[in-house]
This record gives structure tokens, sequence and C-alpha cells, in this order.
DNA sequence: GTCTATAAACCGATAGAC
DNA sequence: GTCTATCGGTTTATAGAC
């Protein structure tokens, strides 16, 4: 007897619930994530400030909501690219999947920039965050570990890596199952790192008077870095 | 005889002016950018606010002048470590270089944040700006292009580089002065790009659980980029 | 060029009525 | 669970005395 009417409530809850974030999103946009206040949220809603922290215990419980939904969106969009191009040539699934980070943080550059710029004075990310934050990356090393197999080139050669290098490759190797050799996932991991660098340099505008077809030179990068890494 | 007497006024200008810039810099390491209060800055030097007005004109006046001060810092260093290594290998003058910029990074991770992360929402960094921001990727080409006479491995093949990427590169040859390839240039755009990638992750805690020796990482990354790059 | 004083906002968070 | 009211703080920026 109790239990839909308990559901009814907690619908009702979860919908204020998602419009406060949706709001809160909103003011991300425009005012950065260290702008970010609770009463102009709640301005803006309709609502008083003190309704509020019924939903959320204070300002940083709303921004960790915030970011974990931002991750999960952006690794929806690459889960999503990465699931479409099973049987793909790996190198394909790479730029694809890389386009669709792309594509997530040119349409939200403040969301991006919540994940992936400044951290926020004052706010440290609790520990819920780090799963949802490692959902990209899982994503891309997937992709070079189902391209194990098949494999049509060694990996480069001349990569000189240190003990402590080595050492982190292969216990990243056993992190992600699997058995490719530590320059591969070194390899792999530059291509990662070069996809958000150029990235961050695109939606951060430090790329004017370098590059102007931004998306042709994120295309051949991705595809340079993802055949340097036997992609 | 006015002369000396307006230079003693000024000196003291500046150096009041100093004052200020330092104590927000200060301010910057704990606050952040969008944080920064001309008020607080006031206050920890036993000023008061509308003092500070005398000497800059906004709050956005003194970020400006801060993001100079720190680009001109960065450059600096980066610049030192250039001239420091005139001579040498250049594979090992780029890593050296590249090293330059993570330490400098390190010591100021606010001041790294404020140049290379999320972008100060409201503020609209001025034209004064965007000279000082290129000394780095000016010092960097700067190598590459220094290294183009002993050249001792052709560029990478396979870099199937697109007809607008194509076109950035041969402008980009004519603007550093150069008549290195295409795929040269853009293989140290690749390294460029990852450099600040990999030192972003770093600086903003995005590597936890993948890379430990982080120096260890970013020196071999740096050169195994500046190989590909025919350094 | 530094000061006091002030205007006109803003903020996070809480107490207590309903 | 939303409301009013409030506490105790913050901010940018300006006016005007000295």
């Amino acid at each position: 007897m109790t239990t839909p009417l308990r559901s009814a409530r907690d619908r009702a809850r979860s919908e204020v619930r998602a419009e406060i974030l949706g709001e809160a999103r909103r003011h991300l946009a425009t005012h950065g994530a260290a702008g970010l206040s609770l009463r102009a949220v709640a301005r803006d809603l309709g609502l008083v400030s003190s309704a509020v922290y019924r939903y959320f215990e204070n300002r940083d419980a709303l921004l960790t909501a915030l970011i974990i939904d931002s991750y999960d969106s952006l690794g929806d969009a690459v889960d999503g690219a990465v699931a479409g191009s099973t049987g793909a040539p790996p190198r394909d699934r790479w730029v694809g999947a890389a386009l669709a980070v792309r594509s997530w943080a040119l349409a939200r550059p403040q969301e991006y920039a919540l994940l992936y710029g400044s951290p926020v004075p004052g706010y440290v990310a609790p520990t819920d965050t780090v799963l949802p934050g490692t959902r990209v990356s899982r994503a891309l090393m997937g992709i070079v570990r189902d391209a194990a197999p098949r494999r049509p080139r060694p990996a480069a050669a001349g990569d000189d890596l240190g003990p402590d290098v080595l050492a982190d490759m292969e216990r990243l190797a056993g992190v992600i199952g699997t058995d490719l050799p530590a320059a591969v996932l070194f390899a792999a991991l530059l291509a990662w790192t070069q996809l958000f660098g150029l990235l961050s340099f695109e939606v951060f505008s430090q790329t004017r008077g370098v590059v102007t077809n931004h998306e042709a030179f994120f295309r051949d990068a991705a595809a340079t870095m993802a055949a340097r890494a036997g992609l």
C-alpha cells in the first residue's frame, strides 16, 4: 500500500532534482563552475534558495552531481560510438571515438571545462566521480585491446622506455586485460593525451592562428596517433 | 629638473604595482582566477580597495596583467632552456624545453591553469595577451626549424594529410620561416599538443591510477614525439 | 594617491512557521 | 517540502575629504 505512494513521491522528488540539475547546467554554461550559485539556480527556477537544500546538501554536492552527470553523458556518447563501430577497422574505430569526444566537447564547452579544465578552487571531488571519470579512457583502451588479435603491424620501434614507465605499462596491461607489449600501450597513452591536448587547445582557443580547419586537423591527428599505436 | 622627480614617482608607482601583482598572484594560487578579488588583494596588502583602482582600471585589467606576466615568466623559462642548449642534439633540446615547461607548471599550477585551463567566465582576453601567449610554441618550433639542416631521418611516412591540413602546414612553414615538409610540421604540432595534453592531465590530476612516475613518463613521451617529428 | 563612507548588489547556510 | 526571515559575510565600484 505504501509502495505506490512512496514511488509517486520519489518520482516527484527526482523530477525536481532533475530540474535543478538542468538549471544548474545552464548556469554552468554562462557563469562557469566557480561561479555556480545555489541561490541563482533556485531563483531562476522559481524556487527559494532554502528549498534546494532538500535536494542537495550544499553547493559542492550539486557540483559533484553535475560532474558525474557530465562524465556519464560523455561516456554514453563515446560508448555509443565504440559500440556502433564493432567490426570496423580499429583505426576507424579510434577516430570515430575521438570525433565523438570532440563533438560532445564542442557542444558543451563549459561541461568539458568542468571535467578537463582547471579544478574548481576549494572543491575536492569525492570518490564517486573517479569511476565515471575513467569511462572515456576505458572505452579508448578497449579499442586497442580488441584490436590485438589482428594487429597489422608491429609497434613502432625506437621507443626507449625507462624502467618506471615500463612498470606502469605492465600494470596497465593487467588492468585492461591484455598482453599487448608496453610500447603499444605507451603509444596508446600518447594518442589519448594528444587527443585531449588538441581538444583542450581547440575548446580553449589556444590554436588560433595555427589551425583553421579544426575538424580536419583533429581527424588527421587522431588517425596518425592511432596508426602509431599499431591500430 | 622635473625629470628625476617624475622618475622617482614612477618608480614608486611601479613598485606598488608590482606588489599588487605579487599579492594577486598569491591569491590566484588559493582562490583561482574566477575568485580573484580586488578587495581581498588590497586588504591583504594593507591597502584599501579604492586605492587599487589607481593602478588597475578594474578586475579584468588586473587579470590581464597577471596573464601577461605568467606568459612571460613561462616564456623566459623555456627560452632560457632553449638558449642554453644551442648545439645540442635537437631531440635533447626538445626534451629540455618540454621539461622546462613542466617544471614551470608544477611550480605554479594555478598560473598554468590560468593560461591553459578553463577560460575565466565573462573575461575576454585583450589582444595584448596573444603575442606573449605564443612564446612557448615559437620556442618549440624554433627547435624544429633549427634542426632542419642536419635532419637525421626522413619524416615518418603514412601521414595522409587532408588538403585543409596541408594548407595550414604550408602557411605555418611561412610563418616560422622554414621549408620543412608539411608532414614534419604536422608531427611537430602533434608533439606540441601532446606535451600540453599530458601536462594538463598531470597538473589537473587526470592520470591518477595510470601513471605513477610522471617525470619519467613525460620525458619518454617528449622524446618519442620529438623522434616522430624527425628530431 | 590614499583614505572613509557608501551604494547596491551578491553569497551559503540556517531557523522556524505552515 | 516549500515558504519567510535572517545571520554574517562577500563583492565591484564610486564619491568626496584630505
